[in-house]
DNA sequence: GTGCTAAAGCTCCTTACTTCA
DNA sequence: CGTGAAGTAAGGAGCTTTAGC
């Protein structure tokens, strides 16, 4: 099967390209313009995908993926496919490019991977042996696979950080935004588009993830302060029209025999005490005072009914 | 069907690095 | 130039899910 994919004008030709011009998507474990996904497709990572659902396609509403999927249908990412099916045959932001034509020289990308690769690469994990050992097998990130061999070879693997260009992030946050999550073969083409390892772009989301999570945490708190200075304001009255109302009853005792019947609306819900004459919408509750059982007597009307009048 | 195990992914927390005021 | 705050890539622990046996 023929994959002719193009990534833009990579400074490295992908090798397998080079080597062999005839790919299966089991090769490269990622499947695009293809007629008819192969049966146990593999992701590389001895994971078999076949069994998912058809690509998961809730994932990407707009973009849905069959098992039988045309090639309309090239990959989930709308964006993504936009890119690719692109006139000049150039797709996805350049990045991570060793010439220096990119007009993003002032890229924190450039000088913190160069800087970067001066450190000890003993700190490096088992993680990033596991991803390391993932390129050299899969091939699905050849360039970063060299910038690594080169670092090993020089003997200063230790990048510990790499910033990302702006054009990178950029597409990871397009593609966040078609889904907040990827399956493994979003992964994996996301990974080859933007020239990165699998686990950048996974660590990309979650960390996306986490600040959006954050993000919203904050927006959760900063309404539920307000709420609770509103309900704060609202016990700081409702405790005042309370004292008003037993300073009422106090003083209409001595003088019940003279004291016209006195109405006060009391809403049960927000607990509004108002005179009558000065009911309020949200009073539900008639309180009268009357003369002959010298306490408040109440009426239960709705909000329905005051409204109503 | 059930239990075990390994792999993978996730969240959460943390660290380390970069950028900027 | 030095410094602290903010942003962010990445590591690690712990948990869950899933597939294979």
């Amino acid at each position: 099967m023929e994959l002719a994919l193009s990534l833009g004008d990579t400074p490295k030709p992908f090798s397998f390209l080079e080597k062999s011009q005839k790919i299966t998507s089991k090769d490269v474990g990622f499947c695009m313009a293809v007629d008819k996904e192969p049966a146990g497709f593999s992701d590389g990572q001895g994971r078999d995908s076949s069994s998912d659902p058809p690509v998961q396609l809730n994932l990407l509403p707009f973009s849905p993926v069959h098992k039988n999927q045309s090639s309309s249908n090239k990959f989930p990412f709308t964006w993504l496919n936009e890119k690719l099916s692109g006139d000049s045959g150039r797709s996805g932001p350049e990045i991570n490019r060793k010439t220096g034509d990119d007009d993003d020289l002032s890229s924190p990308n450039t000088a913190s991977t160069v800087s970067s690769f001066q450190m000890d690469f003993s700190i490096f994990g088992s993680r990033k042996k596991r991803d390391f050992e993932q390129i050299n097998n899969n091939n699905n990130n050849e360039y970063e696979a060299d910038r690594l061999s080169d670092e090993e070879e020089n003997g200063s693997m230790a990048r510990k950080k790499l910033r990302l260009s702006k054009q990178q992030s950029a597409f990871l946050e397009e593609s966040f935004k078609e889904h907040n999550t990827l399956n493994p073969k979003q992964k994996l083409a996301l990974a080859k588009e933007l020239n990165l390892r699998p686990r950048q772009v996974e660590v990309w989301f979650q960390n996306r993830r986490a600040r959006t999570k954050l993000k919203q945490t904050e927006v959760d708190c900063e309404y539920l302060k307000k709420c609770c200075d509103t309900l704060t304001e609202e016990n700081r009255r409702l405790q005042k029209e309370l004292q008003e109302l037993r300073a009422l009853k106090a003083a209409s005792q001595p003088f019940y025999m003279q004291s016209p019947a006195t109405t006060l609306t009391m809403c049960p819900s927000c607990e509004r005490v108002a005179t009558a004459g000065c009911v309020s919408p949200a009073a539900g509750v008639v309180v009268s005072s009357t003369t002959n059982n010298n306490h408040l007597s109440l009426s239960s009307s709705s909000h329905d009914d005051i409204n109503a009048q």
